[in-house]
DNA sequence: TTGCTCGGTTAGTGAGCGTTAACCTCGTCA
DNA sequence: TGACGAGGTTAACGCTCACTAACCGAGCAA
């Protein structure tokens, strides 16, 4: 059960500091007697816990990718339910994962950085729920702006999800801005990314969209 | 010397076979004796050419970063010279980027995820060159976007560098369009980033920017 | 009390891997 | 012709590291 914030399980613990260690210094960065010591015990103790290194990795990149999979579900129920317009839905999706990647900034690296590393079933899985998950974002994206041709639409996922998820990679969080302040400015950048996303689609044309209500990103 | 696509050399053949695979499974992830299959000579005839493993991705990762400090500084003068405004600056340090993350894309993918496997000293070497490749992209953004904070400047700065290196994250290319299709998208959103970036800049206030004039993303 | 399970411990093993040693074979140049 | 250096080879060493074996003490049920 754990009411809420319980005092983490043994297992949880181990999970969380696995994932920041291997964020910072790679899963074969990092060994097992490491790990153990980050949590008080020392070395095979954890394999009272888990079965071996890889699962540890393997159950924190398919948790990961689970949770920003269902969560990204949630938000479109729940839009669907309130009769939100789509311009509100992607406000939605992108505020929740800029949660997940201010959250867990070790996850969010770990998940793209570490995914070859696992068992080929736990690399296709993972591998199939970000596939849906990117889907997910394609729909509400095409339906903010219809004139977006699929391929560009995805690519401009793709992209934005490297936008969100850059703050990790900053060497020292210290740069930044406060997370509000910053949790605002992603929003708004990952906005203006897609609402330009659709200016002259080049060569494969689709022409017709105008003056698109949605957005006004002033000149655009 | 080397009169322009001449025979690589050993040691660059080396290089581009070491930084694919690096790339693809990670510094610890691939032996030497990979990398040197991958060029037809066999595991420690490396050492003819490289005083370890740790000094292949060395070269890498300062070569990369010198490139593209030395590439976007070249923009910058050719910018001048040709007493361009700020928009087309931004717009060829854009395009140059853009050009690195396409073609280099091995190297872009080390870049950000092997840094902490180099020695202190080439660590520190190629920290500043990025942290001054940043600065000079921050330069002109606020050129262009004179309403932008300096912190939450450089933040955006970093965003879209995740934004514009994004492309290597993509398990199959095949899902990108054509190449100058994908380029110009990439453009697009990394200048809708920016140009939203300065919506209301939240808590922090610096008040006066209201309508703000200083726009016209839409010509440059 | 006895005995079992849960979660630890330390010592050890075996594989993988970076690196070195020793040797070989060309082409080149005096 | 003969020395030599550049660029290979294979064999071996030594270290690191994931994992296993064997043991152990506390809590707890019968």
């Amino acid at each position: 059960m754990s009411s809420r914030t319980d005092a983490p399980t043994r297992r949880e613990q181990i999970l969380g500091e696995a994932a920041r260690l291997f964020a910072e210094r790679g899963f074969h960065g990092v060994g097992v007697d490491e790990i153990g010591a980050a949590v008080g015990i020392s070395g095979p103790g954890l394999y009272r816990h888990f079965p071996g290194k890889d699962a540890m990795l393997a159950e924190l990149l398919v948790g990961i990718s689970e949770r920003l999979y269902t969560g990204g579900r949630r938000c479109l129920a729940e839009s669907a339910e309130a009769g939100l317009a789509p311009g509100a839905t992607l406000d939605a999706l992108i505020d929740r994962h800029i949660d997940f990647a201010l959250d867990d900034r070790a996850l969010i690296t770990l998940h793209d950085r570490e995914l070859d590393r696992l068992r080929d079933s736990d690399r296709k899985l993972v591998r199939q729920l970000q596939r849906q998950y990117v889907e997910l974002w394609v729909g509400v994206v095409r339906e903010v702006h219809p004139g977006l041709p699929e391929k560009e639409a995805r690519a401009s996922v793709h992209a934005v999800f490297g936008l969100l998820n850059s703050t990790p990679h900053l060497s020292r969080p210290s740069a930044l801005p406060d997370r509000a302040t910053t949790a605002a400015l992603l929003h708004r950048l990952a906005r203006g990314a897609f609402a330009a996303a659709e200016g002259r689609g080049g060569a494969d044309a689709d022409g017709a969209d105008g003056a698109d209500g949605a957005r006004g990103t002033a000149g655009a």
